[in-house]
DNA sequence: GACTCTATACTTAGTCA
DNA sequence: CTGACTAAGTATAGAGT
């Protein structure tokens, strides 16, 4: 009982205490800090998205500039669909959008207004055609292994991603990819990667969580 | 003691009650859940990033498809920084964070023009080379059609072209570190470089939330 | 850095407005 | 969807390993 530390008159910690929220100086602390709610910050999004099946991402830079990412599906299809727009949303929310894009050519969301019907009758119209995208059960021909590869196939084999790559860049542009109603805020332009940024070392396949 | 409520009267309410992380079914409690912990997970997002002075983002998509974001200093910015491979410490970001920011944003704008151009050249190579027969032989499966493809095909296609890259990433470097005995250079993998990938750019200063 | 331990601050499930 | 409430489950500050 609590009367018993009042006479021993020891407690073996002080407990949590009360913090305010304003930047830490103090770096070792900090860096605990960062270390313990990174974590904690990831499993709550981890558990949103399980609990709610929503798709979440969250990025965050260390002090010391170094990345962290929690994605599900994964960090990649979230952002896209952040740069992209949201696409499962039927135009219910299309109010509530105030157009933030500002920076973008005028030329360019003239062309988005218009593309946005086209591009709700392509998606409609595709619908059906996805299925045949897939190898078989639900796995995508992009989900083939590269495990057995050696290092000349992998070459080819990165050839061609880039090759695709610049192939998907041009079927964007025949589309004039748009953002829907509730564009946020980076263009409707699907962000393709650079070549160079498919050769970045960047690690873990898998990947819902990058350290 | 527990006993008091017993005889005096009902408790309340139960309290909060321990949950399980699995997929709620339940269409009004998933929503009130969804609402609470997304707003929840946005508290923890912005107090690491003040705790700690570091970059956060937080994208999440409600099961009704509904975009919401937190971000310091703001969305794009993160991530920005995050699709430029951000494996580069930079010993000072902490200071310079809107000045990257800004010529990030720049250098976008710059290789987005560019980058429309190689595009639009691209698709008219693409449109010659439907007219001619198909490279014979082996039919590989890069050789997928992206024509048919409607803009959220295309999403979930560069999304996995970009987890396989890091796939490819993962094993090339699996190969580095244990040459079999041809190992091959990466310097002929990557015969571009052009590092230019064209999120469209966006200003959108310090906003932070957006519902 | 990451993990352990404790005491306590904080978050939130369930329910109603 | 936002807010309020209660009771109880969690996260975490501080200190040590």
């Amino acid at each position: 009982m609590a009367v018993l530390n009042e006479i021993t008159k020891e407690k073996k910690t002080q407990g949590r205490q009360r913090i305010e929220i304003k930047k830490l100086e103090n770096g070792s602390n900090k860096q605990v800090t960062f270390s313990k709610r990174r974590s904690g910050l990831f499993r709550k999004a981890a558990e949103l998205s399980v609990l709610c099946g929503s798709e979440v991402a969250a990025l965050v830079f260390s002090p010391n500039g170094k990345l962290f990412t929690f994605g599900h599906p994964s960090v990649d299809s979230v952002v896209l669909r952040y740069a992209h727009g949201t696409n499962t949303a039927p135009a219910a929310a299309a109010s509530t959008s105030t157009n933030v894009v500002t920076n973008v050519s005028e030329e360019f969301n003239r062309d988005y207004v218009e593309a946005v019907k086209e591009l709700e009758a392509e998606k409609t119209r595709l619908a059906e055609e996805k299925k045949k995208a897939k190898i078989g059960g639900e796995k995508f021909w992009w989900d083939e292994g590269i495990e057995g590869m050696g290092m000349e196939e992998l070459r080819q084999h990165m050839a061609a991603l880039i090759e695709l790559r610049r192939r998907v860049a041009a079927r964007v542009q025949g589309l004039k990819a748009a953002p829907p109603e509730n564009a946020t805020s980076l263009a409707g332009v699907v962000p393709l990667q650079p070549a160079s940024f498919f050769l970045a070392p960047l690690g873990f396949g898998n990947g819902n969580m990058h350290f």
